[in-house]
DNA sequence: AAATATTACTTTTGTTTTGAAACTAAAATA
DNA sequence: TATTTTAGTTTCAAAACAAAAGTAATATTT
């Protein structure tokens, strides 16, 4: 049968952060961890109602490749039969300090753009980095 | 005079993580921050060098953009005419966590592709994160 | 001084990725 | 039974990317 996989990574070098971004260097696949880790997203339609509007294809895509490199797991749901839930993994939750360096960055030199709850989290960051992640790490 | 230029980034969201990837999300752009923060690379040819192989369009492009964001300023050799220096901004060096981040996520997740070196990189960051920030915050 | 090489790009052309919208199929709800 | 919801897929046009070749100024070699 003819499955429709996204072609196998070929990593540019063995450069660590050029891995990374092999696999998550775009503008929607840290959003999308984002979604998992911070907002307890967990299915296809609450993802594609996030503000930054991913399309249905291309959120359709990251997904298959997060299973594919075990970023998230795909699951049904108890409830009822039309409902897929993805879990984000040990590994997809590793990049949540890479995250909130992103939004210290983000909160520091775009100050303008971000809303004021941005910028209060990025005040607890820098207060306690270890318990917003211990945080995340405890919502399952 | 028509001046060729990056077309006004339009943020997707006020989120901050979202906002700094509309400016840095994608495949070369954190690896030309390597480049200027961890190997001291300065001029266009440096740049096209690294292991990963950029094109010389997506590197003028992307040097472009990040001259016009503050990441970088843009000027010239002392000793010939024909030499760009490109220079990292303080904006630009604070990428320098989310990096560190990345290659902690690498060289995790991603052991069996990557250096020794960069492996013997990564434990650095582990034992001593702010003595690492420091020592690239003063190379200049 | 002339020829060659280097540097920093730009241009061209073809391919790939993205984005928007419409469409589908199964399941759930009214 | 009809409508809505969920989780996608398909289609098609536009944008981004990649590889290669070209260019112009400067620097080096012969």
């Amino acid at each position: 049968m003819q499955v429709k996989n996204n072609k196998e990574l070929n990593f540019r070098s063995d450069c660590p952060i050029s891995c990374a971004l092999d696999l998550i260097g775009d503008k929607w696949s840290i959003l999308i961890i984002r979604d998992l880790c911070f907002f307890e997203k967990r299915t296809f339609s609450q993802f594609a109602l996030s503000d930054e509007k991913i399309a249905a294809n291309i959120l359709a895509d990251r997904l298959k490749k997060f299973e594919d490199y075990g970023i998230v797991t795909k699951g049904k749901s108890l409830e009822n039969k039309k409902t897929v839930l993805y879990t984000i993994t040990p590994k997809g939750l590793d990049f949540v300090p890479v995250i909130l360096e992103l939004v210290l960055w983000g909160a520091k030199h775009l100050d303008s753009h971000i809303t004021d709850e941005a910028k209060s989290f990025a005040r607890k960051i820098k207060e306690n980095k270890e318990a917003v992640i211990k945080k995340v790490n405890t919502y399952e």
